[in-house]
DNA sequence: ATAAACCGCTAACACATGTTAGTGCAAATA
DNA sequence: TATTTGCACTAACATGTGTTAGCGGTTTAT
């Protein structure tokens, strides 16, 4: 009858969400099951509902705090008198150390988001939609100021966005070059491509 | 007790593993289940267990005909004798090309390996491994001759695969450029990323 | 110290899952 | 035509699933 353990600032619900994140990340959050977490939390499958409502819930948490995070990031860079170029390296820098930092939920939240149900599950899909298109503009406005190459802006963002998923493999590699090193060569390719 | 029609040269089988195909690219390999897929061919659950021996079983087929298809196409390009930045634009080229015309068996097997059971599953990621060191070693090649710029090799690899499963956004977008365009503008970007 | 809130437990549920057994019709083969 | 094989069906099973009910102890607040 041992408590989940909580540091400080952190309830146990915050506990479970993060093994949760874990735990989704590495099975799946369909393969993941319910007494997988408890075990994993070290407790009983029952005793979680305590402190959260469902399962999805779970993934509720996981897909919008990590969306939220990008979205203000993003209104905070786009008001920059920067550059446009400029401003995408930025955002994707910022997607690379989240993607090394917070792996498990920024992964879970990009891959998994799939077996939300509605609402959750179109709201994110529409959040998603926008964030696109705004990176896009950013891109559209580079390429009009000549900074940027004349290339498909939607293509672009695509490719920015989905090496950046990439980063997984680096986690999961045995010989991995630092984070910064990871980081400078991203930045090197991508930044380098859409340079005019 | 209408049979499952085959067109011809194919059997009632490839049938079966092409609509799973489309059904563990669109709900996952764990939520996408036999009696969706039985329905989805016109049949019932266990009537699909006369041609295949497991719900795995499809994984296998689907994972392993896509790695070996990659896996030719990389012999063949490896031994021309052109050069690396060359090579890496073709298999680039190759793997767009696949993404957008065997769109759900090239999904799934990215995406979903992870399901498979051993001795499947080491089978695979080995594979998988060989392969990106493969490529690294022609990038690595192309250092060397000055054709492209000095980064780590394996971190170019995964970009550029992960670049190339972001083709699954354009198949969802609704505005969608022609697949030539798109093929012109990951090239662009990617190779113009490379290139010294 | 007493009351109240918290929280982990056991037991159980309703249901979905992959899969097997066995039956009988229809197609292919002789 | 006769026979064998192919194949879809119904029924069922064993197991894993998310989740609820209710008990009793522990921590927190009064």
């Amino acid at each position: 009858m041992a408590r989940i353990k909580t540091e400080k600032n952190t309830t146990r619900k915050d506990v479970i969400v993060s093994k949760a994140a874990i735990l989704f990340r590495e099975k799946g959050f369909k393969a993941a099951s319910m007494r997988d977490l408890a075990e994993s939390v070290g407790v009983e499958a029952a005793s979680l509902y305590n402190h959260i409502k469902s399962k999805t819930e779970l993934l509720h948490e996981l897909c919008f705090s990590v969306a939220n995070c990008f979205l203000q990031k993003l209104d905070e860079i786009e008001s920059e008198p920067i550059p446009a170029i400029q401003k995408i390296e930025k955002i994707l820098r910022f997607h690379i150390v989240e993607m090394v930092n917070n792996y498990e939920e920024v992964y879970v939240s990009d891959r998994e988001w799939k077996h939300l149900n509605d609402p959750y599950l179109s709201n994110f899909q529409n959040q998603r939609r926008i964030y696109r298109k705004r990176l896009a503009a950013i891109i559209e406005t580079g390429i009009k100021n000549k900074e940027i190459k004349p290339i498909d802006a939607a293509t672009a963002v695509l490719i920015l966005l989905h090496a950046i998923s990439g980063i997984e493999s680096w986690h999961r590699s045995k010989q991995k070059i630092t984070a910064a090193a990871l980081e400078e060569n991203m930045v090197t390719i991508l930044v380098g491509g859409l340079t005019v």
